[in-house]
Parts: structure tokens; C-alpha cells; sequence
DNA sequence: CTGTTAGCGCTTTCAG
DNA sequence: CTGAAAGCGCTAACAG
């Protein structure tokens, strides 16, 4: 198709090898062959073929992303580290191909397979899939790097990232108790996410060195969805109505709820107090400001970047968690402010 | 490294070759030996070697997505439509590569480089990059088959797809008309981009067709963030305090002035009304549930696919502008109701 | 139906 | 310092 080594040494009468090293290498080529091989070069708008080189090297530099296709409003943040991931990844001379999976579909040893295939040097799970689908078990015990999110499957060669969780939503459910709430629902998302069960675990420490008693009349399961968390919310407070404070294990759960609340007369934070979890952008301004526990989505697509190179260089796997910050706004106020 | 098409040959003592028409086309091989490698090349674990097939038939089936690096909080809804694009890539045999491009730091001919080196048979760019920068040009005049977002630059092979902007935003303000308001102002996006040029064309329009003679005074230009939206809003209303009404050009800036509004004791919609424009998904949860205009970032993804397909069957460039469906929400009531 | 041969574009010995 | 030759893993004629 477009210009080859070979176009240009035919050009010069010389040798394909010589350009080859001429364009690449620093050593070993006369600078005069070498000033003339990369100026012929650029006019005739020579530009490497990647995929040969890789061939002959044996080296691809390619890492997969592999997402999970998911069901529209249950989306994950992840989005939002893509770009910073992308870029750091970019830093390490590394590119990154995207690859979808239906976590339905999904066949026994599709993994190795996508990966072996495209001569993946390493590859990230961001999910979702759930706790136990297959995926994660394949990908934790292969020998091929790899950085998983959120669900703790650590392999030998294998990292997984994520968050404090457990830390985030004893802190949230703490600073409810410190406003002096002590009835405190929980609406938690699907609890076959390991994210799922460590803010449960947190909330429950929370209450626990508080002294409380756990009542599972104040929890509600339900599906992060807005329309979800609304609906487990307005059941919550009508079947145990004097819960003055709930903690969602999301934003937009939250967000619904409010909504939804403040509709029916129920007003956040004067009747009911709420904290969220994940810092979305939009908690800031949200009515009223969203008390939540703070995710760094930017800085989680960085440090992923960094582990898997890490993996790459020979690193064995292990556990990266990073702090997860409760942003106190005005969606939790003090109970005597009733 | 892995086990090659010559390992299988070898341990069958037959031809490679055999062995490659065996594993891909229909025809021309006994039955009894195509089983036979089926089952020895599954046994040994055989996967193909994607690079170096694309090598020999110069085809890549590479697709490149090149991301604009970006501010933070000035993030594009890119990223909800990149899972259902990359999907549908894969419906046509096509794999995803993310390219990530720093606006600033942008060199001549960087795009076709980027492009060549990988052997990419289409491109997708999402930006964010000003309307006038370099790359557009160098993306709409190449003979690549290529889609860009929003902004207008359609070329043979280059297709462009967005929404109807400005219809969406003339839509917005007309319902704000409709609802008996008329000193209505605009909160705008940065100038240099396209989409906001229409919506403020839209507004506009809007206006002059109701016989309203447009005011500068009503205008600000802000920085599509939340903190923006405000400062935004906030003059505005102080230097005219007749408007009642306040159309925005994304959402984050309503949601951001807003919050800061109800902060000052202005209550929308009761003092004034508010509409935005994105369709977060948010918006229908937030206090008040926002009015806006909301775009199909999902269908994009798909219809993103089908053009880029189009064009790499041969197609040629034109331009792909999706309705954008105004969503009545509670942040925008009637004039009369203050 | 199957083996032989050549070659995609590049790098890398190994001579010279 | 440069040329010649071999080969990465695979496919595609072309014979047989």
C-alpha cells in the first residue's frame, strides 16, 4: 500500500537493513547515510508499519480494556478514568484497544483467547461483571497481567484496584452518627458486588462501635438506579418511619431518593438526612449539596496505568486500595435541627 | 511464544497451509483432516495470531478513537456512547483503539501518522478540539474514512454526526416562550465551539420569530461548568433583574446555577425558570427536575458505527444530525404562576 | 484435496 | 559501517 523500508532503499540503492537501522537504532550507521536515509524518508512520507515490527519482535505493546456491556443507567463510573488511564498508559509507550464483553454470552477461556490473539502485553477488567462470573477467575490466575477493578481477585499476576470501601461508608455512616443520628437506613446496591458488600460491612462497623443495634428492617436492597433508590427509600421511611437519616451506596440512588422524597413533602435534609457514595460531579450542585463519600476516578485510571506496568516489568499482584474522601455538604444536618 | 500454525503442521505431519485453510474457510479441505486439525490445534491451544494475518492481507480491521486530552469538569458525554460504539464496531469484525491526542502539544500531520502507523481502516474523533484546530482539517481532507463529532468538518471520506443543535436549542427557548415568558436569557458554552454557536443561533431564532428583539444584555458567556453556571447566572440576574427566564447551554451550568441561586434566596422556577441542555441523566432527579434537551448518547454510538461503515464500504461524507427531544421537566413553569 | 513457494514489512544475526 | 539472508506467523497463488 503506502511506502515501505524497501521503497526507500531502493530509492537510495541501498539496503532495506540499512535504513531500518538508520530510522531506529542510534548506533551503527555512517551520520551522512543516516541524514540522507531520514530526509528521503520523510519526503516520501515513510511511516512505520507497527503491526510488522511487532511481528518480528514478538512485542506488541498493546494492552485491552475489557468492559463489561452493561445495562443503560447502571453505568459505572469508569468512564471517567479512561482518558487519564489511556494517556498514562500512552507515557509507557503502551497502547490500548478496547474489547467488549457480554457477560451473558461470555464462553469458557474467551479471556485468553481475546487477549492471545491480539498479542496483548497486558489487560484491564473494568466490568462490571459480577462477583463470580467466570472472567474473574480466568483473568486472576493467568499469567498475563493484569489489573482487575473493584472485585478483590488477586493473582500472581494480578492486581486489583480499587477503593476503601469498606473505610468510605463507615466514615459516611459516622458522620451521621456525630450529628447525632441513630436510626440510620441503609439502600445498598446489588449485592453481588464486592463494592456492595464492604460499604454494607462499613455501615455495619459504623453502627456497631456506636453501640447500636443492627436492624435489618433498615436495610433495602435495590439496583443503583435513580427510579431504585427512590422507590426503597419512600418504602423504607414508610415502614420505619422514624429513621431520620439514610445512607445510599451511590449517588444516584441518593439523588432519586431526594427527588422523590422531597415530592412527597418529605424534605432533605430537614425531615431526613442523606449521604451518598462515589462524588459524582454533579453532587456539588445538586439541591440540596449531596453529602458523599468521594471516589478519585481521575486518579484511579492513573494508578491503574502504573500497576499494570508494574505487572509488566515483573511485579507480582497484589491489593490497591485508595482512600476515598466523605465530602460533608448540606444533604446530612444535625438531628436536633429537626 | 505460543503455539503456531506450523506446531500443529508439524505434530500432523502435514502442511501449514493445510492447516491454515483448515482453521478459516469452508472449503477445499477433506473433512476427515480439517476435524483432525480442529481438534489437535484445540488441544494444543492454538490461537491465531491477529498481527500477522493482518500483516499478509494488509488488512487491519483497526478502528481508532482519538480523545481530545481535556480539562477536568469540562468532560464531554463522549464516554456514554463509547461502549455501544465499540460494540457495534464489533457487529462489522472491527476492533477499538483508543488514540489520545494533546490539543496543545498537536503537530502537523500527526493524525495521518497516528493513523498510518497503525494501519487503521477508519477513525472516529470526539475531541474535545476547538473548531479550528489543525486536526479537523487534516481529518476531513484525508482520504482515511473517518467520522467527527459536532463540529461541521465533512469531507469525502469524513462523515460528520451531532444533533440538530440548533433546532434543540430553539425548542428549549421556544417552550420557555410558550410558557409566556419573554425576557429570557442565555447562558452560553465557549464561543468557539460549534454546538454553542447553533444553540445561540437557536435562541436566537427562537426569539426573533416570536418578535422579540434580542438583547445582548441577556447573554453571558461561561465555561460549561457548574461553578461557571452560576457566577453566570447570578450577574445576570443582578444587572437585569427582569428576566424570568434562563436558558443554558448544557446542563451542569443550569444545575451549578441553580444551586447557587436557591443559595441567594431565588427560587426556580418560582422566580425564575431554568432550562438546560445534555440530558444528563441526572436531570430528572435533581430539585427541580430539570427541563432540558436531551441528546441520544447511546444511539450515537450506534449511528457512529453505521457511518463509519458506510464509508469504509465506500460511502462518501455527509453530514449526520440526530433529533434532540425537549424533556418538560418542573424547572421551567409559566410566567403567570410567579 | 494438499504440498510448495513466495511474500506482507520489518528486524536481526552474520559476514564482509 | 553496510549488505545479504533469514524469519516473525500467516495467507495465497500455483502446481500436482
Amino acid at each position: 500500500m503506502s511506502v515501505s523500508i524497501k521503497d526507500i532503499a531502493k530509492a537510495l540503492n541501498i539496503n532495506p537493513s540499512t535504513v531500518s537501522r538508520a530510522l531506529q537504532g542510534v548506533y551503527g550507521v555512517n551520520e551522512e547515510t543516516r541524514r540522507k536515509i531520514r530526509q528521503t524518508a520523510k519526503e516520501m512520507g515513510y511511516v512505520p508499519n507497527i503491526g510488522a515490527r511487532e511481528l518480528v519482535k514478538g512485542k506488541t505493546n498493546l494492552v485491552g480494556i475489557f468492559i463489561g456491556i452493561y445495562e443503560k443507567g447502571v453505568r459505572p463510573p469508569f468512564f471517567e478514568t479512561l482518558p487519564l488511564l489511556n494517556q498514562t498508559l500512552g507515557l509507557y509507550g503502551k497502547e490500548t484497544i478496547i474489547l467488549s464483553v457480554d457477560p451473558l454470552t461470555y464462553k469458557k477461556g474467551q479471556y485468553m483467547e481475546m487477549c492471545r490473539s491480539r498479542g496483548l502485553e497486558g489487560s484491564i477488567v473494568m466490568g462490571p461483571f459480577d462477583d463470580k462470573h467466570l472472567i474473574w477467575s480466568e483473568v486472576s490466575n493467568s499469567q498475563l497481567p493484569s489489573v482487575v477493578f473493584d472485585e478483590p481477585y488477586v493473582g500472581r499476576r494480578c492486581t486489583c484496584i480499587g477503593t476503601f470501601e469498606e473505610q468510605g461508608a463507615y466514615d459516611a455512616v459516622n458522620h451521621l452518627l456525630e450529628l447525632g443520628h441513630r436510626k440510620i437506613g441503609l439502600v445498598n446496591g446489588f449485592p453481588d458486588l464486592y463494592v456492595c458488600r464492604e460499604r454494607f460491612a462499613g455501615y455495619r462497623r459504623a453502627l456497631d462501635e456506636a453501640g447500636i443495634l443492627f436492624k435489618s428492617a433498615f436495610i433495602r436492597e435495590s439496583d443503583f438506579s435513580g427510579a431504585g433508590g427512590a422507590g426503597a427509600a419512600r418504602e423504607l421511611l414508610k415502614r420505619e418511619p422514624e429513621i431520620t437519616a439514610i445512607f445510599f451506596t451511590n449517588d444516584l440512588m441518593a439523588m432519586g431518593a431526594i427527588s422523590a422524597l422531597q415530592t412527597e413533602g418529605i424534605s432533605v435534609p430537614r425531615d431526613v438526612s442523606v449521604v451518598g457514595f462515589d462524588g459524582l460531579f454533579i453532587g456539588e450542585f445538586y439541591n440540596p449539596p449531596l453529602t458523599t463519600v468521594q471516589l478519585n476516578d481521575q486518579l484511579i485510571g492513573i494508578r491503574t496505568a502504573e500497576a499494570l506496568m508494574e505487572l509488566i516489568a515483573g511485579g507480582t499482584g497484589k491489593e490497591v486500595r485508595m482512600e476515598a474522601s466523605l465530602v460533608r455538604r448540606a444533604s446530612a444536618i444535625p438531628l436536633s435541627s429537626t
